[in-house]
DNA sequence: CTTGACCTTGGGGTGTACTCCAAGGTTTAT
DNA sequence: ATAAACCTTGGAGTACACCCCAAGGTCAAG
């Protein structure tokens, strides 16, 4: 698949796709005689994995680690990529535990909250905002 | 409290603080005669919310729409504070869900590898991978 | 009353992650 | 055979979130 496609297909820019294989994230499987990029059912799968650690909020340089817990497999031992993979995942547990507070917070704000018509001035959903995470002006 | 132990306490530059103010973040309380800036306990609670915020991947766009739930009280009804409010639970619920995902890998990932001395190239650790999120070259 | 540690604004610089050309070559359809 | 729709590289520009001065004013200690 020639990168337009391909681009079109996970809905990202193939300046993106450019941009991501210069900076060692995905490297297209082959290319043409004249040189065009052909991306393969693998780079489709690893190309997702790098759009879902985007979007829950890792930035480029943390996904190329991610992935070279794959890539370096040659280089490095079982030991090394074992404490790899557990430093990370102790990483993503954090993060959801952040989350999981302020998933709590706007669930205890919603539960509060009249929910009418009335301006909000005096809703308790703000006064609860406020004692939960201390919002007073 | 003036802004450099403000910016000590919390861990953040003083730029970082004038960064907020001008983006309308975290405007300090009062300023003096002479205008320094004077932060109080509710503006250090109120960094702390943004700090938390930003730590889970929420930019700084979001978090001032975060932060509007409670200054736009007096222009909004009730029933638009609760639905918003509903709105960013749901996006942050998908974040869970996704990092929940990420760690149910990275889990699996660790459990199967046998975490020795020798090379990484035969670990099933890194076949694994590649069964979960399609990780192969 | 001066020294040093604060504070002010304004503006320029940095790293990240794109995004948008320009100038040219290739492929496909009519 | 030629137009439209692709593709290439290189480089410039943008938005975000800071970070780092410079030039000058303020304040507390000795």
């Amino acid at each position: 698949m020639k990168i337009g496609e391909f681009a079109r297909q996970l809905g990202v820019s193939t300046d993106t796709l450019r941009y991501y294989e210069k900076h060692g994230l995905l490297t297209p499987s082959s290319r043409s005689d004249v040189g065009y990029r052909f991306y393969s059912g693998n780079d489709y799968k690893q190309m997702a994995f790098i759009l879902r650690a985007k979007n829950v909020g890792f930035s480029l340089a943390e996904i190329k680690e991610l992935l070279q817990i794959k890539f370096h497999k040659d280089q490095h031992s079982c030991h090394e990529v074992k404490e790899m993979t557990l430093q990370k995942r102790d990483l993503v547990a954090q993060r959801i535990a952040e989350l999981t507070r302020f998933y709590d917070s706007l669930s205890l704000l919603a539960d509060k909250c009249c929910g009418g018509e009335e301006p909000a001035e005096n809703c308790s959903i703000l006064t609860t905002l406020e004692d939960i995470d201390g919002l007073t002006q």
